[in-house]
DNA sequence: ATTAAAATATGAAATAGATCAGATATTAAA
DNA sequence: TTTAATATCTGATCTATTTCATATTTTAAT
């Protein structure tokens, strides 16, 4: 885990970044720039929320932690703020996150954020509001897939989801575990392997050097609206 | 469905309306009281999202809609508003709301709303934000039940939901069918009814004319926890 | 008040999916 | 390189849950 001092940044696509030179004076004393390692951990459910986290690069797994086996809520990807929810008031973070590649991010004391967000309230509200509403209905498709549809629904969802909300290419290099598959799906080990295996012997998807293919959207499809 | 222009309204708990006197003739003019029957629908999924609802009375069903079965995502409560995630760009519901039993709410035009709400950005991002946490763990959690447990473990979840989470009390009028209490835990109608009876045959729950009383909270719990 | 319709109830059969067990392949460690 | 550990794979068994069928009760409609 690496840190740098945000004041060479020069990240263009950073929202807070982008409102002016006093705005950017302010950011660079207090924000750091940090190196995560594949599996490294941004943070921790449960724990005290204290920053908001800018995705620089890399894909991170948001994740309900359980005894035996977790959750993943949804994949962020760069340029998505996390964090934003415990803005205001003392509070614990909902889930964890760990990268699933490497990765960088932009870590920002959330009262500088929300000083920096006050600047320009009709943007930062705006911009907060529309995350969330798509934050927010991908929460709800995955919670509907995952409690209306049955195994072979479920994967074809995730994956795409994955191709569609996350990679946003029907071919992309897939750094996923078929356990991290099985936590996406909320179905066993066994089953996201069998039901995996299975679409690459029909044909549906293709895994080479860990890059996943989709071969036909259309079945993919097909079986997502069948359930 | 009726109505009744809001001027005559003094709702003390309304967090829009207690701005001051410019706020309160801006909304008396923007904004109607509604009142809904049982089962009425206040929106739809998939509809375009014009207005804000504030919950003056009455409990509301958010709910996703399917073929043959729904997913009830959440019971909202009074002094809740709804439709928040819209309030700029233009977006559509993605969800429904219905009453599950009679209530009354304000109906406030978006464009009305996000001016009263920029009027004081502070305090608005705070109530905004803070409702979203709310909102966001209340989901999560019942994501993680629904995704993680099993029928028992499930339906007592939905219970501690409603005991702790919407009617705040241990012994509450309940509104609910059994295709209610299914579709708020995902699972087939028979099966619902046959766990809510085995919990009033066990002596954890009662329901006597309509009202729900948790006998043993403790056993409830352990039935949560165990899955 | 009578009938029809819908909701609740309960057991038996069917099935989707988990768990278990054992094999092979891949990755990490020594 | 060799060994150990972990991940993937596959079939067989077991079990939770749905589906089906049918009865009873409650609610709504005429």
């Amino acid at each position: 885990m690496t840190a740098n001092i945000c004041v060479s940044c020069d990240n263009k696509s950073c929202p807070v970044f982008n409102q002016g030179k006093e705005a950017k004076e302010i950011i660079s004393k207090n924000t750091v720039r940090i190196g995560f390692k594949k599996d490294e951990m941004l943070f921790k459910q449960g724990a005290f929320s204290t920053h908001l986290y800018y995705i620089n690069s890399g894909y991170t797994k948001i994740y309900k932690e359980f005894p035996s086996k977790n959750l993943i809520l949804k994949i962020a990807n760069p340029e998505m703020i996390l964090g934003t929810a415990s803005l205001f008031g003392t509070k614990t973070h909902l889930y964890s996150a760990s990268f699933i590649g490497k990765g960088e991010v932009c870590q920002i004391d959330r009262n500088i954020f929300a000083q920096l967000l006050l600047k320009n309230p009709e943007n930062s509200l705006e911009l907060l509001l529309n995350q969330l509403y798509k934050s927010e209905s991908e929460v709800f498709s995955r919670f509907a897939s995952l409690t209306q549809k049955q195994l072979h629904g479920r994967l074809a969802d995730a994956i795409l989801y994955l191709s569609m909300e996350v990679f946003k290419s029907d071919r992309f290099e897939f750094p996923f575990t078929r356990r991290d598959l099985a936590e996406l799906t909320s179905m066993s080990n066994e089953s996201a392997i069998k039901i995996f295996k299975e679409f690459q012997n029909d044909g549906i998807v293709s895994l080479e050097n860990n890059v996943l293919h989709i071969l036909s959207l259309d079945l993919l499809k097909r079986i997502s609206e069948i359930g």
